[in-house]
DNA sequence: TGCGATATAAAGACAATCTATATAATATCG
DNA sequence: CGATATTATATAGATTGTCTTTATATCGCA
């Protein structure tokens, strides 16, 4: 599995907010939050560090804004976007193998 | 998420193939490889410790066979046949609610 | 003016997998 | 019969990524 599970998802959590719409760090952990009804949520430890993978990356693009209260805003770029939509394909094929794996074995 | 989704899953992966019947170490990384296509499979440097981990916590019970080749025999627990049911029930729940999210973005 | 919520960042602890190595028996092929 | 691949388990150490904690700072409300 190399590439972590857990890390896939996460980002591809950020990625799928950042979907529908530019938003800033704090905007997208409660996004997530309330989207997955709870399922799924962010330490602020745990965020910035993969905001900044990504946006190192070129799968998001960082910008400042506000003069007092800084906020850095993120925007999905063609590559996280094409990126987004290869991930989920694939993290949903896996997901019916595992489900397969449990649910078969319950059955028999 | 405290409790890793990767680790959780690799638990779920080994109980379930051992509710199939018992099974040692290399006929589970076999068959947890056949059985998801390929979608997941274990190093035998990450199946051990999970297996002894199961073990000890009484999830599953283990068995040395053979007068050779020295073969352990894991065998599920009622512990370990319950956590799998929550923890399958638990998971699809967690898996829905993650496509919704990667799903809901690019069809708006 | 103090506190809670908003907002970002980074250092250090921790947990889990992955890589590599060790050991050993069995099957197979030449 | 000897070499090699496969079956089989185990563990040490490197790596990686999250989590906890700490730091900084603004805004709104009581």
């Amino acid at each position: 599995m190399q590439v972590t599970l857990s890390k896939r998802i996460n980002e591809l959590l950020v990625l799928a907010v950042l979907d529908q719409g530019p938003a800033h760090g704090y905007q997208i952990a409660l996004a997530v939050e309330e989207q997955t009804g709870g399922s799924f949520s962010f330490q602020h430890g745990t965020l910035y560090p993969i905001l900044h993978r990504l946006e190192a990356d070129g799968r998001l693009r960082a910008e400042w804004h506000g003069a007092g209260r800084r906020r850095k805003t993120y925007e999905i770029t063609d590559t996280g976007r094409a990126e987004l939509a290869a991930g989920a394909a694939e993290l949903e094929r896996q997901f019916e193998a595992l489900l397969g794996l449990l649910r078969g074995s319950h059955a028999a």
